[in-house]
DNA sequence: TTATTATAGACACATGAAGTCTTTGATTGG
DNA sequence: CCAATCAAAGACTTCATGTGTCTATAATAA
């Protein structure tokens, strides 16, 4: 039961993406230079993104991705919901889910958390601080 | 990112032995027949929440498990804790938390879901109704 | 002592995460 | 048109963990 790496290297590129000004298209090099990572395994999480288009991709020179459509909408849980899919936390009896009580609390406490990565927005974090990529 | 099936079954086990009213051992075999597992299994999962104190176990002819200390106190955080462990569901830059406002959200968010399953007690979803094991 | 019951550990298997590598396809610039 | 650049896609490997099973051991009651 944990986030996986992915969404972490997810949140920290959109983060960055949307705390620069200029909306440029960024190589995938650069990006996964930031992090540590691998661009090829970066890529695969961002073709994600722009499946969830959060995102757009250029192929060719001087291409790379960039924001699609506002950026002080996108949110926490946007990004998550595209990394890790939207599938609930807790599976109980077989999906006959109304019957069951302590499904039921399951889903209510992940609506509790879903509320406050939904309700927070990437740029108001952007806002506060940005130093680097961390 | 997912409970796993081992928490559903800690979870059921324990409401059927809140809802019932006397505190008598129950064998591992009669619980396990309930959720159509196997009762080894089963026990693997007991002996973590008997470690996290929430039950007690008994060896020897009419043994078996039994609550320990007040019932209405057990919250499904108490519960999903034991099986799960304590660890933040969300790891981020090597553990520097402080300086990562993006750690910093994913654990505003992990801690509202947390308070949910914390407030609610299991015993109070038992009252409600209590049909069987679902 | 024997039957009953939990505990522990080794073991097997399936699944998914994490990452690499290669090929393909699209685009730009000359 | 040609070559360089860049994303997309899929096959593949590796590793960790979940989900069990099985067996042996220890504790307890009749």
């Amino acid at each position: 039961m944990k986030y996986s790496k992915a969404t972490n290297y997810a949140l920290h590129t959109m983060m960055y993406m949307i705390a620069i000004e200029p909306n440029s298209p960024l190589g995938v090099q650069q990006l996964a230079d930031k992090q540590g990572v691998s661009p090829t395994y970066l890529s695969k999480i961002l073709t994600k993104l722009v499946k969830a288009g959060l995102i757009e991709s250029a192929s060719g020179a001087h291409g790379g991705y960039r924001l699609k459509g506002k950026r002080e909408d996108i949110s926490f849980l946007d990004i998550i919901h595209a990394v890790e899919g939207t599938a609930s936390l807790f599976e109980c009896c077989g999906s006959e889910d109304s019957k069951c009580l302590i499904h039921g609390v399951m889903l209510e406490a992940e609506e509790g958390m879903e509320q406050h990565l939904k309700n927070t927005k990437m740029i108001d974090v952007a806002r506060k601080r940005f130093s680097g990529i961390s």
